[in-house]
DNA sequence: TGTTTTTTAATAGTAATACTATTATATTTG
DNA sequence: CAAATATAATAGTATTACTATTAAAAAACA
């Protein structure tokens, strides 16, 4: 892990706790706890009194940090992508070549962190196996339009934006660069789901991941002049 | 609708009930209650309480029908990809050429259906609806590998594999067809539920709806030898 | 046709989950 | 050091998910 980067704190949305469980030893577990768990579980199986027994507090100690899991979700994977901006932000910056940073780009959003490479900050490993899994339940519900208006989805926007922006570079007449950057984050982690459980899904494979591949391949041709 | 396509019966996998709902007008009011329902509570709040007040009948009703409300989607679900393999082969079979065969395939997938035109089945509209914004809780589970391995996704399986062998037809030498046919229906479906609630992730508009002109250009791109 | 068997659906539950009101115990502050 | 505030535990409630049992209706058959 990058030590830079190791005390870098992401600031997270407000509107997501109750009280920042960054401020305290106890909220800290609960987060250690609620990647481990859900992570385990699975989110429908998780619940608060598991996480308090795992943690040895109370359910209801958790509900004074957190309004629900479904928000507990979504702090999760908004520090995933706060991470992952910081990443993007970090190592694209001194690299010029407008293609160049767009291949480094789809690197860090399509590939699978190696945890002896470049896995730059604290759980990228963990967390990304719970985007993979579980991070889309907390976005398509009927709250959606509730969570967004309060700037839940921001850093995740932003993000995308920030590929968007590479791609108008690179060719300003494309139509559709928002949603071929949102197509690959979202369509990258769903492709390595099936290629876990349903491989006639994809070409991609346990052993042998394609996904970085595939997007590297489909992005630049999909954006040629 | 094509009242050719209006009697043909789309078979279940029988894993997924224990009583048939379409052997009795019971279940075939079960079925239209719950995709009134799932369509405008959404799968969460979604419970066979509510179903049975709606349909004026007991909860331990419903259970005798259905194992729980998760079977119960994926039978939604089910019914409506048998309903697009159909279409699609009803649709492709007579084109001999296979660029035409995938324009229309694309087409079929990626397009929301035009209640006056191309809506060849009961209910496609309002199971597309679902199909965006629930299926993919019926997916993403830890179930999974159970609900797999009874054949509960086969249909699909099916659908996905029919326009990768049109794509194979057309230029045998790309890698990833299974990558692109999957990543196109689940992302249309996604860029959809994007257009509708975080437009910032794309491009599509519910006015201008841009979904199957990017897949029809990226698709193309793609694949070109 | 009338009796038995089977199917169907209702009643009446239980266990677990999601969430809250209240109180006790620390900790901080003036 | 007393008052105010923050924190966390106890002890609940309402809802949800699911089941065992029984009553009623339909089908089978003798």
């Amino acid at each position: 892990m990058n030590q830079a980067l190791n005390h870098i704190s992401i600031s997270i949305n407000s509107e997501l706790y109750l009280k920042d469980p960054h401020t305290s030893t106890l909220g800290i577990s609960m987060l250690g706890g609620a990647i481990v768990l859900i992570d385990k579980l699975g989110f429908e199986l998780f619940t608060f009194k598991k996480l308090a027994n795992e943690i040895n507090t109370t359910e209801a100690s958790i509900y004074r940090y957190f309004e629900n899991k479904h928000k507990l979700l979504l702090y999760l994977t908004n520090w995933y992508w706060g991470g992952i901006a910081t990443r993007l932000l970090f190592e694209t910056n001194n690299i010029s070549n407008p293609n160049e940073r767009l291949k480094k780009a789809i690197h860090i959003l399509t590939s699978f962190p190696d945890p002896n490479k470049d896995s730059l900050f604290k759980d990228e490993q963990i967390l990304k196996r719970i985007v993979i899994n579980e991070a889309i339940k907390g976005v398509i519900t009927k709250e959606v339009d509730q969570d967004n208006q309060v700037g839940i989805f921001s850093i995740y926007k932003d993000v995308v934006n920030s590929v968007v922006d590479i791609i108008v570079e690179i060719n300003p007449k494309y139509p559709f660069p928002n949603m071929l950057v949102s197509s690959m984050i979202e369509g990258s982690n769903q492709q390595r789901f099936f290629a876990e459980h349903l491989p006639r899904l994809t070409n991609s494979r346990k052993e042998e991941d394609l996904v970085e591949d595939f997007y590297m391949d489909l992005v630049f041709k999909t954006i040629k002049k």
